[in-house]
RNA sequence: GGGCCUCUAGCUCAAUUGGCAGAGCAUCGGACUCUUAAUCCGCUGGUUCUGGGUUCGAGUCCCAGGGGGCCCA
């Protein structure tokens, strides 16, 4: 290791604890007492001068002559030891003065009591080092805040930063939340392949990747959505998975190469079924969460209350553009009526991706209370099933909040036969050019042959969700560890 | 992929028109037995992201590259 100067000193004293016998990483702590249940207990303790135990990191430590204040912290919260010359004894003491620094992990034995100004304290009368740290912490004040550092060394950030553990604590609450939900619906959890041999159920580019034993090239799922689909034809009537999906895009505020997706198929429901679903959902998690009903993101609060508003596409691009995406049901037609707007059209336009497109640019950003847009055109939708009195369209719905869809849900398409040319309609587009198309999947076809009731599908970004819950504004603050590039260093040293 | 911004001590940040690279905290030495971001005295600590260039002289200006941020695609 390449220790600079404050390490060096640290490991100074490191090396002084072992001269002196003492382990500095020993391989247990005794510990009786977190920080918060000594707290909550104080006066009790206090009164009885039972002995306690405790464990922490040192956030704060003022040694003035012969005695010493020190804040040491546990998951629980922080707490102030004291320790004294006269009480713990001279070696006990100026070992801990001299070979201990903020950072340090130690253990300490003593009794409840109150300084003289009052603050409760846990009079130190044995001390053990429990992990000596060679790093320093950052500044105690301003603490660590450049992004970069922070992401790079997450665990630096997180033992610092309280708030940042808090984000993750709830976002624990949040999974914790759904998954209680859906267990009281009936539904079962299951996992499904994350590595495939063909990749589908959404529209997004690939991570590639290689079984060497088998000689086989697989994809690192872009959704379970086929494979959760099969078990609905297998018999499984209620089924959810919260897992991780991969997709090959940049990073942005928004995207993650990985990131966590929360789908679930319901056996005889369809899209109507499954909105209620979302909306009962939000609504529990809301409650489970905050106790209420609303939820407060980038300055402003909404109520997530059941039921939430269902507009149609057609309608809300109508009310917004005046353009009638159902008149204007050609490519041509629909340029025409684009060109009075000011929407980009990209080179190889579709009518489907200029709907999309006007959905984005005009209907989206209004939708700030919850919504639900239901009815999206069909090539939009490779995996819905049509609207029966309208076969250009699908029943599927997106659920809306803050300016931003939260997931994407239809009722599912089971007619093998249909299904077939959706990936036939696929394959042209990827033909074409379009390279987050879906693969024709012969196995998934095989399964809808054998049978897929009329089912109710969902899915929902776990991480955008907890951005809302958390008011975080970016998704790195919702990823413990979020993609960041590679720096190139002449070792392999973590660099901040 | 494009535009703009940014990178200085372990951390948080300064550095005038290009003129000796600094502060606070932390560290180190000293004082100090009830502190609360302890206080007081003293001393250390730098690949200014990397590599080139201009210049008597570059943290500062120019070019190329890297990391990060914001916006756009």
């Amino acid at each position: 290791m390449d220790l600079n100067e404050l390490q060096q000193t640290r490991l100074g004293k490191l090396e002084r604890l072992r001269a002196a016998g003492i382990e500095p990483f020993p391989p247990r702590a005794a510990r009786s007492h977190t920080a918060a249940q000594v707290l909550a207990v104080f006066d009790a303790l206090a009164e009885s001068q039972v002995t306690v135990a405790l464990a922490g990191r040192i956030m704060l430590r003022r040694v003035m002559g012969g005695s010493s204040f020190v804040h040491i912290a546990d998951e629980s919260g922080r707490i102030q030891i004291f320790l004294s010359k006269k009480d713990l004894g001279a070696d006990a003491y100026k070992l801990f003065a001299e070979t201990t620094d903020i950072g340090d992990i130690i253990g300490v034995q003593g009794y409840a009591f109150r300084t003289k100004t009052g603050e409760p304290s846990v009079f130190v009368q044995r001390w053990q080092m429990l992990a000596k740290t060679l790093n320093p912490l950052p500044e105690k004040h301003a603490g660590l805040t450049d992004i970069e550092t922070r992401l790079r060394q997450r665990y630096v950030d997180l033992l610092v930063n309280e708030e940042v553990r808090e984000t993750f604590k709830l976002r624990a609450r949040l999974i914790g939340a759904m998954r209680r939900f859906m267990d009281e619906r009936g539904f079962i959890e299951v996992e499904t392949p994350m590595l495939q041999p063909i990749y589908g159920g959404a529209a997004a580019r690939p991570f590639t990747t290689h079984h060497n034993q088998l000689h086989q090239d697989l994809f690192l799922r872009i959704a379970p959505e086929l494979y959760l689909k099969r078990l609905i034809v297998g018999g499984f009537e209620r089924v959810y998975e919260i897992g991780k999906a991969f997709r090959n895009e940049g990073v942005d505020r928004f995207h993650n190469p990985e990131f966590t997706i929360f789908e679930c198929y319901q056996a005889y429901a369809d899209y109507n079924d499954i909105m209620e679903l979302v909306e009962q959902m939000i609504f529990f998690i809301a409650r489970e969460l905050t106790g209420g009903t609303t939820i407060a993101f980038a300055g402003q609060t909404v109520d997530v209350t059941p039921p939430w508003p269902r507009i149609p596409m057609r309608d809300a691009i109508m009310e917004r553009t005046g353009i009638d995406i159902a008149a204007a049901s050609t490519l041509e037609t629909l340029i025409a009526a684009i060109k009075e707007h000011d929407v980009k059209i990209d080179r190889q336009p579709t009518w489907a991706k200029l709907v999309d497109e006007l959905l984005k640019t005009y209907v989206r950003p209004t939708l700030v209370e919850p919504h639900f847009i239901i009815d999206y055109p069909q090539p939009l939708s490779p995996l819905a099933k049509r609207k029966p009195d309208d076969p250009a369209f699908v029943e599927r719905f997106q659920p809306f909040m803050f300016g931003s869809e939260l997931g994407n849900a239809f009722t599912e398409l089971n007619d093998p036969l249909d299904q077939e040319q959706r990936f036939l309609e696929q394959g042209r587009a990827q033909a074409a050019g379009d390279d987050e198309a879906m693969q024709m999947d012969l196995d998934f076809l095989n399964a809808l042959m054998s049978g897929m009731p009329p089912t109710g599908g969902l899915g929902l970004g776990v991480d955008r969700l907890t951005m809302l819950f958390s008011g975080q504004e970016t998704i790195r603050e919702v990823l413990l560890f979020p993609h960041l590039r590679r720096i190139e260093t002449d070792d392999d040293r973590p660099a901040s």
